[in-house]
RNA sequence: CGGGGUGUAGCGUAGCCCGGUUAUCGCGCCGCGUUUGGGACGCGGAGGUCGCAGGUUCGAAUCCUGCCACCCCGACCA
């Protein structure tokens, strides 16, 4: 702590690093690839999983919970989805360990605790869920099936880097099991619409939503839908992922269900996620080179107050109006804390509220007693409104909302800014390569031509955006009719 | 997995090229006192397997070999 955080412009990544470690978020393992999240950094991604925990259950689902390990065998199953994850597997070989004959103190795997069969861990559930599905699915009656859980994956990622990409991530997966092929995309549609209104409301962090390319698919999926966002260093980060699966892996692990003239059909699959990942966007989407910068409403304290106590003045006076304010405040719902440590100077408390992002500051000494002027700051635009304490508690209140709507707008411009559309591939390479954003043009739907941009620029379509007419459009890159008009982006 | 970099106290570091008393400095931490309107000050104090394992040497943070971890850039991905 107390570290200067390197400005953006200078370098991006390390004032994502720092941003993390001084707003005390999270901090790298000592495990290769994984995290440790500190508590203020668990206390936002909790704000994020109750909220989208209730947008769930209010469309129906349910939570529960499946292993941690996936027999080989079932995880071979679904051929083109175990094909994607094989090479980012951890794979457990043996059960046991035992002291090291050669060396004191130490241990060595015991030879002979081999298990006959591997058990990997995690990178998704489709597997394992489905195997149990299997079980539960036999009539038209049992479905359909709408479970969501919460629980830790693990893919062994060449390259990590803090909640965009770590061995262990933590996030909800979505499994869905369904009558019909129209009642599954109906769900794949409606949980990335959660999304999206998520990341909006909620995360002040607007969206695209649009189809998956076939070679940005799941592995697995018939149709991938997403969510993607456009972080303040111009790259694309998909948030968020819907996948309709078809019968794909009702046909693997063989889910049958009667329908009511007993016929026997395999059902329709979806599935769904998002994971810690969020917490990068929600970084990268609003904070500056003070510091942490977070939207009221998945903010763990919305409101700090500090109380200013001078050796001359009466403390008692400063403490009983903090106080007073705290309760009132508190007792209206507000995430409220006092900032009461002491040893630590008034300027320390003020940076190290701007530094974890809280997004509104009030201090409270004698002067501010004295005068019933009472400044409030505002983290997101730095800027201070007073008000007399009998006004305070509904300025305070009202600007949980309005902090919100004003960060959301401000986002909505940024994505809009950096948005271009383009005719010619000249012009999407010099956008793509100078001022990075969203580049929405012409593509002719081939892998062919997919695969040459994305070489020749780094950038891939991100999405497929639904309902755009991609008539009398043709392709950037071949010239042909387009089929699509789709959006390009360099991405993380 | 390819290229580059780094590993010395909780954090950030000096020392390494050219081996030699008790490993440098700042922040943080502990104690006492004074302070508090934008990252406080004084005095005193604690804290180290110099990433790990070998080797060379009378002697290794420093030289050699191997390994490990982290960071950055690529490929891959939520």
């Amino acid at each position: 702590m107390g570290k200067k955080i390197t400005p953006r412009n200078e370098d991006y990544s390390k004032w994502y690093n720092d941003i993390v470690s001084e707003a005390g978020l999270a901090e790298s393992s000592a495990v290769r690839g994984c995290m440790v999240i500190k508590p203020y950094g668990f206390s936002i991604w909790e704000l994020m999983k109750s909220q989208l925990d209730k947008m769930f259950k209010d469309t129906g689902h349910e939570n529960a919970y499946f292993p941690l390990f996936v027999p080989k065998s079932l995880f071979e199953a679904e051929e083109k989805n175990a094909e994607g994850f094989a090479k980012e597997c951890a794979v457990v070989t043996h059960y046991r360990l035992k002291n090291d004959p050669d060396k004191k103190g130490k241990l060595i795997v015991d030879p002979d605790s081999k298990l006959e069969e591997e058990l990997i861990v995690r990178p998704t559930s489709e597997a394992i869920i489905w195997s149990t599905y299997k079980n539960w699915i036999q009539s038209y009656r049992d479905l359909p099936i709408l479970i969501n859980q919460w629980a830790n994956v693990v893919r062994w990622e060449m390259r990590t880097r803090l909640f965009l990409r770590t061995a262990e991530f933590l996030w909800q997966e979505g499994h869905t099991a369904h009558a019909t092929k129209e009642e599954a995309l109906n769900e794949t549609k409606l949980i990335n619409d959660i999304y999206s209104d998520f990341a909006e409301k909620f995360m002040a962090m607007p969206v695209v939503k649009g189809y998956k390319s076939e070679s940005e698919r799941f592995a697995g999926a018939e149709e991938t839908l997403c969510i993607e966002a456009l972080m303040q260093d111009g790259k694309a980060l998909q948030a968020g992922t819907s996948h309709f699966l078809g019968q794909n892996f009702a046909k693997a692990f063989d889910v049958k269900y009667a329908d009511k003239s007993g016929k026997l059909e395999y059902v329709w699959a979806t599935s769904w996620g998002v994971s810690t990942r969020l917490m990068g966007a929600l970084i990268m989407s609003h904070s500056d080179d003070v510091g942490l910068v977070l939207p009221p409403l998945l903010a763990p304290i919305q409101i700090i107050i500090i109380p200013l106590i001078k050796s001359k003045d009466d403390p008692k006076k400063i403490i009983d109006k903090t106080d007073e304010l705290f309760n009132s405040l508190k007792s209206n719902g507000i995430r409220v804390k006092i900032d009461n440590r002491e040893n630590m100077s008034l300027g320390f408390k003020l940076n190290d509220s701007e530094v974890k992002g809280i997004p509104m500051r009030v201090v409270i000494g004698e002067k501010e007693i004295e005068n019933n002027q009472f400044e409030v700051f505002y983290r997101h635009n730095f800027k201070k409104v007073s008000a007399e304490y009998e006004n305070l508690l509904e300025l305070l209140s009202s600007s949980i909302s309005s902090v919100q709507s004003e960060m959301i707008s401000e986002s909505k411009k940024r994505l809009k800014k950096n948005t271009h559309e383009v005719n010619s591939y000249d012009e999407f390479k010099d956008l793509i390569s100078n001022q990075r954003g969203f580049v929405i043009a012409g593509w002719d739907g081939t892998k062919e031509t997919e695969e040459a941009i994305k070489i020749e620029t780094k950038a891939t379509i991100r999405c497929i955006p639904e309902g755009v007419d991609p008539e009398g459009v043709t392709c950037i890159y071949s010239g042909k009719p387009a089929r699509y008009k789709v959006i390009f982006s360099k991405s993380y």
